[in-house]
DNA sequence: CCAATTTAGTGATATAAGTTACAAAGAAAA
DNA sequence: TTTTCTTTGTAACTTATATCACTAAATTGG
């Protein structure tokens, strides 16, 4: 990959020697959909900035229940990589490519010594501990204060702006699964959001009214 | 207040030219226990640095409900507030002393003139992110993973660790408040733990058993 | 095409937690 | 001391969610 196109990829950085940088001491990882790319206990040995598709971060119980917290999309990499990187702790969470995606690898040393060196690194790293604390927040407030037909709501609508449609190509069990509950519970819910006439169910998919936004914050 | 005090007070700094910019720019406040420092919308414009004390950071719901997330100890910064000055954003969440506390406010310009010129004030900042982001992860698997029960018994240790004591003097509507549940609740759990034996109940007061932790571990 | 598997629908029941409604004990104030 | 306020105890009830036990439809693999 050249320079310019990895410029495209990555609208926060655009100091040229950063990107030469990254291109030369990244390695370019790329990783089919629904690919486990860290589990808890693993261990991470580079900080990875998406620059094609999506990955979901999930935290994962000791039972195996699990919870989503966020997507990372290009342009953007993982905060918890970052700090468990720099520890040298095991990875706190799960992350799950959502679609065939393609990442940048960067060796943790570099990311120390590029702290010091270059100017939009460091912004770029503030801005995912923002961004990413903002995230935990969001997650945080859901599990917290919001009932599970919220919740099922904003995953929704999470989904939706993610994939860029209003069909979603998935299972009750997968949306349970990442929400933590049980399948029948996402099929009844999902099945009074069909009678409100607010999504329209299938098999392995669900349609969603364009309107669905502005009908569940009413 | 002089150098040696200050590094007494921060062990994870040592650096007297680090130790000399704090005292010349820090401000030094004082709070009564039980004093709101920050709340959700403020605008914060230092960071704070415990030196005594301990300050308790929970999660506010718009409608006031609220969420216990962590204990800032002396020695200790908020990552929220790093990442909100930052941003010139107000506060996402609120900050209460739960004792007499005196901080250091360092300005933001501080922070990120240090960033470039401290080693050791980087290391603080990227050791702070760690450490916020650990407990936030804590937080969430309690409310995401755990009943009321286990919750409670959690808080219970973490305030018998913080406070250094057995007896916890605290009412159950405040342990309700902090863990979003009714009083009701926590009464009646909390009458359960003492028929077990593993506590006894008084106004105001909580005796805990000295096995207390291994107790519930089991 | 048929059998096996995956996915979804749904009633019945169980349980944790939230709510309502008081009573009563203890502490503080008058 | 009497009154008032705070705190706690508890029963009764509601609700949200979890679990169990199926059925049935759709899809896949032979």
């Amino acid at each position: 990959m050249e320079l310019e196109v990895l410029k495209q990829k990555l609208p926060n950085i655009s100091d040229p020697s950063l990107l030469q940088a990254l291109l030369k001491e990244g390695a370019m990882l790329e990783f089919p959909a629904g690919k486990v790319i860290t589990e808890p206990g693993k261990f991470i040995k580079m900080v990875p900035i998406i620059l094609e598709g999506s990955i979901k971060i999930l935290r994962v119980d000791e039972d195996g229940k699990e919870l989503f917290l966020y997507y990372l999309e290009p342009g953007e990499t993982c905060a918890l990589s970052l700090t468990c990187c720099s520890a040298s702790r095991p990875s706190e969470i799960k992350a799950v490519t959502e679609e065939p995606t393609v990442l940048l690898g960067v060796p943790i040393q570099k990311h120390e010594e590029w702290m010091d060196q270059f100017k939009q690194w460091k912004d770029f790293v503030a801005m995912t501990y923002q961004t990413r604390f903002q995230e935990m927040l969001v997650a945080l407030d859901a599990v917290a204060f919001k009932r599970m037909d919220q919740r099922l709501m904003g995953y929704i609508v999470t989904k939706m702006k993610q994939h860029k449609t209003n069909e979603l190509h998935t299972t009750h069990q997968e949306i349970a699964t990442e929400l933590g509950t049980s399948r029948e519970v996402i099929s009844r819910l999902l099945k009074q959001l069909e009678k409100k006439k607010w999504i329209e169910l299938g098999r392995n998919i669900i349609y969603i009214r364009d309107d669905f936004e502005e009908l569940i914050s009413a």
